[in-house]
DNA sequence: GGTACCTGGAA
DNA sequence: GTTCCAGGTAC
């Protein structure tokens, strides 16, 4: 059973957890380890904060040496009905993954993508702001593809030919406020040292928490128009890791009106 | 059992 | 910093 909390009595044990110092890392090898432990330390189930008001409220841990982007929460693209990811991005725009015909098939594609408001990637696709139609949408120039990628281009060509995105991924302003409202209104911050054992055990430190509140739908779209927040697309043949956004490290207090440290 | 979601990283 | 990638769970 999992322990039950008042929010005074998880800010108490997020303080004792840090004042623990190293910890053992609980999922030895799992790389999800940092966020397993913490939860393991809290008694809680994944993605289960059991405090009043919990679906408030938003538990994410951290690395604090990883230079990897937190991701915020998954969500497919609009029109979800044409299940955009696997039929059109990974059929007509993917390439062939580099494990083909070893750890995959032959005929295993992909189409894995960390995509900016502020810059084109090599493949040519940029977040766009749409704010006369209040919508994040996925924008696709063959113009602005490296001549590096000259190869895929062609093969984009002979899928689908070279225009624009159609239809173009999309997500409401109003589907990312709900969903941003159900994941992160308010959010606990634990960031974590790292240490490795010469016998190549891990241990965490949770030395960094804070407590962010009044999520910022304007703070969202500056920074996905700053380039520091992304849309990731993830998908291979045999495994759509779904669509997701994802922040440079040390921004999370932009998406928020208030930030304490407790 | 497929889909959407979760946690992330290596070079 | 950008490109491309990973195992796992809820329903």
């Amino acid at each position: 059973m999992p322990k039950i909390y008042t929010k005074e009595q998880l800010i108490a044990r997020l303080r004792e957890i840090r004042d623990m110092g190293w910890v053992k890392n609980a999922r030895q090898g799992n790389v999800g380890g940092v966020g397993n432990t913490l939860e393991d330390l809290l008694g809680i189930e994944e993605n289960n904060l059991p405090i009043p008001n919990a679906s408030e409220w938003e538990l994410k841990c951290q690395r604090s040496n990883t230079t990897s982007l937190t991701t915020l929460f998954h969500c497919e693209p609009s029109p979800t009905a044409l299940r955009i990811v696997p039929s059109i991005l990974l059929l007509k725009y993917g390439w062939k993954h580099d494990k083909a015909g070893k750890r995959y098939p032959l005929t295993e594609m992909s189409f894995r993508q960390t995509i900016s408001g502020a810059i084109r990637s090599d493949r040519g696709f940029k977040v766009v702001i749409d704010r006369k139609d209040r919508k994040i949408t996925i924008s696709f120039d063959a113009k602005a593809v490296d001549p590096r990628q000259a190869d895929w281009l062609d093969s984009v060509s002979n899928k689908v030919g070279l225009d624009e995105l159609n239809p173009q991924p999309y997500w409401g302003f109003d589907d990312i406020y709900h969903k941003a409202g159900t994941k992160l209104l308010n959010t606990f911050y634990v960031l974590a040292d790292v240490r490795k054992n010469s016998d190549g055990i891990e241990f965490f430190h949770y030395n960094r928490i804070l407590k962010l509140t009044k999520f910022s739908i304007d703070g969202w779209l500056d920074s996905i128009e700053d380039g520091c927040l992304y849309v990731d697309f993830d998908a291979r043949t045999g495994h759509n890791h779904g669509t997701k956004f994802r922040l440079k490290q040390n921004e999370l207090p932009r998406l928020y009106k208030a930030i304490e440290e407790i």
